[in-house]
DNA sequence: CACTGTCAAGAGCAGTGCTCTCGAAACTGT
DNA sequence: ACAGTTTCGAGAGCACTGCTCTTGACAGTG
């Protein structure tokens, strides 16, 4: 017990360090941006550079690790939000996901561009990265599958999906959950692409000096794509 | 007159060599992405990366110079592909727009993500590129007002702007010379920011093992946007 | 007490952006 | 045609980067 005691302080003390590290490298990219300086971030910790390399086996390492928070942090604050609705309310619960979403991303706009700006040259996602980038489609698949059963998503005659096409668009529905017919999910993924444009135009500057009522223009466009998609 | 020739050679010499170090550079782009190394241009030059500077005067200068090629190459391939379509055919006109759009940013991806992907950190985009920048939207906005025009810009009755907002949304319009009601005007730019949504999924990798079909997905969230907002 | 694994530190390598200086070459006005 | 100016490429050098390797100190273990 006392060795298992021992390594676990060791251990803790580890991941301490590891924590530390990455709130410094966070507070970094802040300032700095994708172009973080491992040097710098050891010289703010009161270490020298070589000694980060215990702890991350290199700054991608570090990158990765950062990225993967991100999502936890950006699927977290969506979720959040979402589970303060009614059940019952589903446009309500749409819009919470995106001013969850939206929320985060104006509180950390370089971690929003890390995951969800352009891709790093060399840098591939690993693996473990995948399964949390879901989590907010997966959420909003949720919110669709209740609105389906409530029988809001009315068939608006839309053009059908070529065949190939309607298969991975259904996989999508069975993967996030979301058990509605391909003209439902179809307007869904629609609101969930526009959403994400807004959110990259907002967040990347692209609207700057051009529209200055960003809440109140997205708000607009939120709810104008959840009506879209058949939510009320 | 023999002087004038004789500064014009020189002067041309030099666009010459500006024009070979950008074409390098962008070679360079696509392989290693945004962080462009200078001195790697120069070494591929067979030249010193100091006398690279007596062409631009930072590293930044070189990647402003990219990004406004960029904007313009981008520019042009809309343009074109626009041009190439009957006046009166609007619904083919902007299926022709995204398609150009989309077969240069495909064609170019890390050129895209220059100009459509995270902000550079320290880097703020000199005025130079914000013309450039605005051709697409300003292209679809004309067909947004030759479609009013003709008549198929219909009032689906959605939710007024807040008056701040519309009167932003109305000197987008006029910008943009698209003369027409806001409730028009709001559809267009849902579908603008969807198309670039879509876009940004593809080229940023986010449908990768998702969406195989990616030209027929494309093709359908463009009509469907399309027809949202009123094109036929 | 000796042993083992962990850690921080330092030196060092190759690469980066950028500045400055120095000759050589090209262009300029007289 | 000659002197003067401008333009250019090369090289050295500075401060910085990611990363590797070695060294010495320390804590936990048998």
């Amino acid at each position: 017990m006392a060795e298992q005691k021992a390594a676990s302080i060791r251990a803790r003390v580890r991941a301490e360090m590891v924590d530390e590290i990455k709130r410094v490298a966070r507070r970094h990219l802040a300032v700095d941006g994708a172009n973080l300086s491992l040097r710098a971030v050891a010289r703010d910790l009161g270490m020298v550079s070589s000694a980060v390399y215990r702890y991350f086996a290199s700054r991608d390492d570090l990158l990765t690790a950062l990225i993967l928070d991100a999502y936890n942090a950006l699927g977290d604050a969506a979720e959040r939000a979402e589970a303060a609705v009614p059940r019952g309310d589903l446009l309500g619960r749409w819009l919470a996901v995106a001013d969850g979403l939206r929320g985060w991303a104006l509180a950390h706009p370089e971690e929003y561009a890390l995951i969800y700006g352009s891709p790093v040259p060399g840098y591939a996602a690993p693996v473990d990265t995948v399964e949390p980038s879901t989590r907010p489609v997966v959420l909003l698949g949720g919110i669709l599958a209740d609105a389906w059963r409530a029988g809001l998503l009315v068939d608006h005659g839309d053009d059908p999906l070529p065949p190939a096409l309607a298969a991975e668009v259904r996989r999508i529905a069975e993967f996030t959950g979301a058990d509605v017919p391909e003209y439902a999910m179809v307007r869904g993924l629609l609101a969930w692409t526009e959403l994400f444009g807004a959110l990259s135009f907002e967040l990347f500057g692209r609207i700057n000096n051009t529209i200055l009522e960003r809440d109140a223009w997205f708000a607009h466009q939120v709810r104008a794509m959840a009506a879209y998609t058949g939510l009320r």
